[in-house]
DNA sequence: TACGCTAGTAATCGATTGATAACATGTCAA
DNA sequence: TTGACATGTTATCAATCGATTACTAGCGTA
């Protein structure tokens, strides 16, 4: 954004600055097309050091993808801790599926998973990825007390409304087959998340 | 693979063979991954005839795209003709995730339109994902009768079955977790796929 | 057989990218 | 104060990539 005094930071909190500017990058542009230096003009610190700070663009990745993940497995659980005990399969189902669609707000996050989703041909990323689709799975299955088949069921629509988001349905809004889509998948948060994807403005030209 | 002979062909047939091998790369390693030399190779033709055909290596995605897209929806079509009219819901609906299974032996049709999918902050790929995703949408909902959510429902099985497969979640076979995952996923065909998606073998180095 | 069109390749270029090395600056303890 | 370590930056490099240009070879046909 602007020019302003960057003070000396601790490598922890600087650490953290590139992780989220990670995530935006990398929800926008994915792993190969991510570079380092929008992640570092993003995050307001030199190309170089991001490089070195993670010791490479993999370990960037990976860290950003794994602290994606925590995210959605500290919210799942979050939800799960609320939960008194004598909930229905459809209370838990809702209360998981807004605690999922409340991580959208997080400019990015879900997408670098779903990038992550799509390296499993990579030696090094993929047992990464199936790593963490695995862990999170396990969070809905065991600590939620779904059913495998309830689990999937839950995955399912979590997979459809990431590739929405990252598809950036709402640029299609009013049309109907968009609107249907839209109503059916995001149910009464339909317009919340309509405003939400289009305040997302993409990266600008100084982090190209 | 090996070196032979490498006759003339028309140029709509190279077209198809370079659509083809640009399926597998782009699929592998979506769009900002994928180098028009890996598809080149892949092709067996020269890096520069695979651009100057498609005068550019963003045309050549976005005629892979469209093409998987079409195979997509004509896959869902023929299975529809072959309905007599009086299937219920389940019937329906098993016959059409059993044609989108069966695209999975296509190496990369479905990965590329995945890859796609996620590009939709892009100004010219953005609006191509939508389209074929919505286009691809309609077909099931009006042609095979579905009602809106009856079609979110199906697609959101057809979401998370891509990414698995994205995921490579066969190399983790084994693994309760992931077991269970894919006999929900997958249904009866859990073994045919794990043994197709474990026959295909990464890019080799000749192609990188 | 010479001509013109189509199907190709080899060579090369400029831009981008991840990485590294060398250097600078701030902070804190002895 | 000084010195040692942590927090950064600038400059630069080798590799890669998409694209362009110039050239070559096959093939039907007048």
């Amino acid at each position: 954004m602007s020019e302003e005094m960057r003070p000396r930071l601790t490598a922890e909190e600087r650490r953290e600055q590139i992780l989220a500017a990670a995530s935006v990058v990398f929800g926008e542009r994915g792993y190969a097309g991510g570079t380092t230096d929008a992640i570092a003009k993003e995050a307001g610190v030199s190309q170089a050091y991001v490089v070195r700070m993670f010791g490479g663009k993999e370990n960037l990745f990976r860290a950003a993808a794994d602290r994606a993940a925590a995210r959605v497995r500290f919210a799942f659980r979050d939800t799960i801790a609320g939960f008194r005990g004598d909930e229905d399969l459809d209370e838990k189902r809702l209360a998981l599926s807004m605690a999922y669609i409340g991580l959208m707000a997080d400019r990015g996050l879900l997408l670098t998973l779903l990038h992550l989703f799509s390296l499993g041909h990579d030696p090094v990323l993929g047992p990464v990825a199936r790593d963490c689709f695995l862990d999170v799975f396990r969070v809905v299955r065991d600590e939620a007390g779904f059913t495998g088949p309830e689990a999937t069921e839950f995955f399912s629509r979590g997979m459809l409304t990431t590739v929405l988001l990252a598809m950036r349905i709402p640029d299609s809004a009013g049309r109907p087959e968009a609107d249907e889509l839209m109503s059916c998948a995001f149910g009464e948060r339909t317009t919340d998340l309509i405003s939400l994807m289009q305040g997302q403005v993409p990266l600008d030209d100084a982090a190209r």
